[in-house]
DNA sequence: AATGATTCTGCGAATGATTCGCAAATTAAG
DNA sequence: CTTAATTTGCGAATCATTCGCAGAATCATT
């Protein structure tokens, strides 16, 4: 049973998923730090992302080019509206979800016990 | 505007696909392939995948490994349920979306424009 | 069926994101 | 302040995927 230090370098990486609530890529990560002084290895933001992401802190997508991206998420199951023009991501609960489930269960016999959706388009403040 | 010349190995990638009828990622479809003596090369099993996602006729997913699997898929606009038991994927349509489309748009001012969703479970034959 | 232009294939090398190994630096506790 | 446990940073190693290119296949024309 491993203990978890509180680390500053953990923060600071903490501390730009909170800010930019967008996927970020842990390149974009480390180079964001890196503009603002803050020397954090790659590697340590690889681990980091890797620690958040177990935790359920942080939620992980792999973008178009194959990049796995990662934005701050909190632990309750819902789903993500991604903005195509500024990247913000916005939570989504999911009422209507139900009933695609009883109809996979209904029309072709699946025991669902999982899903997982994404929704892109233009978010409210870049219309 | 180059042509598409009709070859054995692209064939055979295919077959495996529409035989398989779950996700492969380039490497089983290229151990399927030497198990039944077709040699055909890693490189070509890759762009073979390459040319059907993107004439829309596999559809590709990356696995929880960070492996990017293919299925054989139509150009109609539907889901997958993927057994976790055999991996079988069955396709799913979905009326019930439109809704969530409609509830993005209401409640968050979000203009949807695309979305991705996929179901995991247990499928009728392996309950 | 032979020719020539175009498109594939296979191979090995290059790429690029992610992971590892390990010594030095930090943190938590006593 | 000392010590044990954990974390960091660095470079090297991995591993899936992509490239480059010479030789093979395919297709359209004689
Ligand atoms: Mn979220
Ligand atoms: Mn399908
Ligand atoms: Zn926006
Ligand atoms: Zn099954």
């Amino acid at each position: 049973m491993r203990a978890q230090y509180s680390t500053k370098p953990r923060e600071q990486v903490s501390a730009i998923l909170k800010r930019e609530q967008r996927y970020l890529s842990a390149a974009e990560i480390h180079g964001l730090l890196r503009k603002s002084r803050q020397n954090v290895s790659l590697s340590t933001v690889y681990r980091t992302l890797d620690l958040l992401a177990g935790k359920g802190e942080a939620s992980a997508r792999v973008d178009a080019g194959g990049e796995t991206t990662y934005v701050v998420c909190d632990q309750t199951h819902h789903h993500h509206a991604v903005c195509r023009k500024c990247g913000k991501v916005q939570d989504v609960s999911c009422e209507a979800i139900e009933s695609v489930a009883s109809a996979l269960r209904t029309h072709h016999g699946f025991k669902l016990a999982d899903h997982e959706m994404q929704f892109f388009g233009t978010c409210g403040a870049c219309k």
